[in-house]
DNA sequence: GTTAGCATGTAAGGAGTTACATGATTTT
DNA sequence: AAAATCATGTAACTCCTTACATGCTAAC
């Protein structure tokens, strides 16, 4: 989760844990925070498995200035090559830890650095989650109505709502995908180009 | 959490473990779902601490049988007059633990047995709630907009008209909640009239 | 010169999940 | 008689939060 999170926003740029903690705010919007509290110790485990360096970020901002090296500068991370892969690596995984309800959220903000087809697989593993969900719910609502006061009633009624019309944004992105999602093949070979970065997107004007 | 949920079910009918569950799924709908992993630790935490007591569920099935006090029936769990004073203290808790993400939709399916003053400061702490949340989003997003990418983008817009929908809801019950929530009185006296359980609609026929 | 915000961390603990283990009862 | 579902439970673990502790740097 933070995992990924954090794998995800170095790969774009080095930063260091209090920015680290603003962008993830700021990509993740509405639907998901954390702490300091976690994030630290998060990225300390990294560091320990080799996905990502510490460096110092004082370095530059100094120059020519001695030593000084008593002073606890700003750490800045960067991801190592092992640290790509295995962005890489969660990155191509489909399956329930890429469509429920925690981890949805996460991997959709990195869609741009994602696989069109896996794309595609995650958005409809989270459709059909989510259609799973709703019947379940219908059906034993159907049974139970009757008995349910006014204020269950009106919870289930706003729940189902709001799957309904994540259903309907699901299944508008994937129209889109399949449709403008693969540009250079027209059919057949659905060559899935796993690590290719497209040349210029990121930082386009 | 599973506390309250468990006491405000137990509060309307004694019930096992299982079929708790049951309940649970039917009460809590889309938002929220517990493991047996989770509900039978919490049913011993509850019974240690005096909230709830356990009855053989198979005592009245079985009727003048001998014995066979070997075998493991149902447990059934019941209120015990601790277990209702908690949950009316629970119930009465307006504060952040009542109006965040994982909690509201807890507090909000009992509001049936929750006093009406309690049931609109929940209400409205929910609502100034996603609306802060809502207001940090959409300055941050007015800063990094231009270089966020297409997903991210679909991702925040999609998380904001969410925040939107319910606290348009929120308003809507709120307003509700202060037009024919106290019917009795027209004005002054808004006597809350806390455990007073209504004479009969829970076993209606 | 003091408040506010930047910056990094730790210790303790909460609230759950998954996977496993077991057995009874009902349906096919 | 096999399969499904009802029913209860435990052990290990995951993942994150809260509260605390510390110090630097910029703004008022």
């Amino acid at each position: 989760m933070l995992e990924l999170a954090v794998l995800g926003l170095l790969h774009e740029s080095p930063l260091h844990g209090y920015e680290l903690r603003q962008r993830l705010k700021a990509t993740l919007g509405t639907f998901r925070a954390f702490s300091y509290g976690s994030l630290y110790p998060t990225l300390r485990r990294m560091r320990d498995a080799g996905w990502i360096t510490e460096d110092d970020g004082d370095a530059e901002v100094v120059a020519g200035a001695p030593a000084l090296t008593g002073r606890r500068g700003k750490v800045v991370y960067k991801l190592t090559a092992e640290g790509k892969e295995r962005f890489q690596e969660l990155l191509a995984e489909a399956g329930p830890s890429s469509w429920e309800d925690e981890t949805f959220g996460v991997h959709f903000a990195f869609f741009g650095q994602t696989d069109p087809a896996v794309r595609v697989r995650i958005l409809e593993g989270r459709r059909s989650r989510l259609e799973e969900r709703r019947e379940g719910v219908r059906t034993t609502l159907a049974r139970t109505r009757s008995r349910l006061d006014r204020y269950t009633l009106q919870l289930q009624e706003h729940g189902l709502e709001s799957v309904d019309r994540e259903v309907r944004w699901l299944t508008e992105l994937i129209e889109t995908e399949r449709a403008g999602g693969p540009p250079p093949q027209t059919s057949e070979t659905s060559t899935t180009s796993q690590i290719t970065p497209p040349p210029t997107e990121r930082g386009a004007p």
